[in-house]
DNA sequence: CGAACATTTGATGACCATCAAAGTGGGTGG
DNA sequence: CCACCCACTTTGATGGTCATCAAATGTTCG
């Protein structure tokens, strides 16, 4: 564990959510600028988290959500017997510690995987402000459940496509993401290793190795080290539907 | 496609949560009487859905939140070239819908494994009651917390749980949700076939089979037909800790 | 009671995990 | 600025787990 827990506050100065660059993706969309403002109201300041340091950790009380300002963080479960499964990857504009309302605790690690930045929102304190704004409290419910599709989305990955399947799936999902934040869908750079992409996906690294190998030698994608070219969009699309042989001919 | 998508509504008479049998596990958790009853005002009326019947399919408006009176459901999403997977079992108390919130439509397909009575709670008015009742809006968030607390283990099951290891936890989750309900913790019967556990699982029937086969002969459980006896509740929760034996010694 | 459906068990092979070793790249300190 | 080192990645060889195909048995319900 090289994973300090140390949190860098930053910017005494007011936070502004409407000088955000994910405004548009974030939990304030929709909102009008009163509204927006009296958000920010609960956002004493932002928090930099380095590469590699924990913004919270399974079992720490809630005490807020995240939104994720800039950066880019892995989120993990580990089982009894010390079994690890990365069940999400977090970029600017998405949203941290959703897992912890059910139980006023973390359920899962959060970790950074490049110097990031983060919005802390109290959570009781956004509760009651929600009751108090209707679109705000509609924006958590949709936010949430956008995440239990995606889960869900998951859930068919790793019940119903090869491995290759899977690596596409996600390299497609990753240039959506990039794609609505304004950066290229066809060019993009890792931020996590073969082992988290590995995890994330259920497959070992080795067998993410292999599958690049074969989503490269069908001049779908070429990946080497952290960079991502799409070079058929069309046909990657193509590739999970099923719509390929799943025989070597 | 033998389900039909007939709802047989019943009971013209007000409904009533405060007469519930799943009351404690369900939305109205913690409200009091008058609370409770501001509740029920937004469902008009139960609705009966027959064994095979569907509740809602993929795509479907968000009209309604569904909260399981009684039965058993299935919830599955289909990938673009056909392939099934099972997201979830519901029973009584817990909420069919969530998925919708999103996307204001299903993302998912709800069909009843046994003849079942569900609560529609209109989405809308739902959360304009919940911006009143505070208690109401936090179950609510806490209610679709969990649903992503439980993803998130069915993702680590599905990414490092052998087939046998899959299978205690799922007999284990069951049997849990039934004591929670006042059944036996021990003894129960399963609603689903064996093909709709593996699609939930991530494996195929026959290998749900043979994860059945391996349990009993380790004396952990029996399981006949649909009939499910644990016999060693501690091994069995040992077993999905990863404490035993991985080879055959 | 019988037909349709569901479950069980066996045989075989594909896919992916594991073990192993070589290759690559980034960061740090001299 | 370069070289070294360590972590990460890639590729190969082999075996285990689970999918597939097949056939028999059991269960449910009209």
């Amino acid at each position: 564990m090289k994973s300090t827990p140390i949190l860098l506050q930053t910017q005494n100065l007011r936070t502004a959510c409407a000088n955000c660059s994910v405004l548009e993706l974030c939990l304030p969309i929709g909102l009008n600028d009163s509204e927006v403002s009296r958000l920010d109201t609960l956002i004493p300041q932002r928090v930099k988290v380095k590469k590699g340091a924990s913004l919270y950790r399974t079992a720490d009380p809630l005490r807020s959500l995240y939104a994720v300002r800039t950066g880019f963080f892995k989120t993990c479960i580990v089982s009894l017997d010390g079994r690890e499964q990365v069940t999400g990857f977090q970029m600017a504009g998405e949203m941290l510690g959703l897992d912890a309302i059910s139980a006023e605790q973390h359920a899962c690690h959060a970790v950074a995987l490049e110097d990031s930045e983060v919005c802390p929102i109290h959570f009781h304190q956004l509760e009651r402000l929600a009751s108090q704004i209707p679109s705000l409290q509609h924006n958590l419910n949709k936010i949430m459940s956008r995440e239990i599709v995606r889960d869900h989305s998951m859930l068919l990955q790793m019940g119903n496509m090869n491995a290759d399947e899977r690596l596409a799936a996600f390299v497609l999902n990753l240039s959506a993401r990039m794609s609505t934040r304004g950066y290229s869908s066809r060019s993009f750079v890792l931020r996590m290793r073969r082992e988290e992409i590995g995890s994330y996906l259920g497959l070992r690294l080795e067998t993410v190795c292999r599958s690049i190998a074969q989503l490269r030698k069908l001049g779908l994608v070429h990946i080497s080290a952290r960079n991502v070219d799409i070079l058929d969009m069309p046909q990657l699309k193509m590739f999970i539907a099923g719509c390929h042989r799943h025989g070597p001919e």
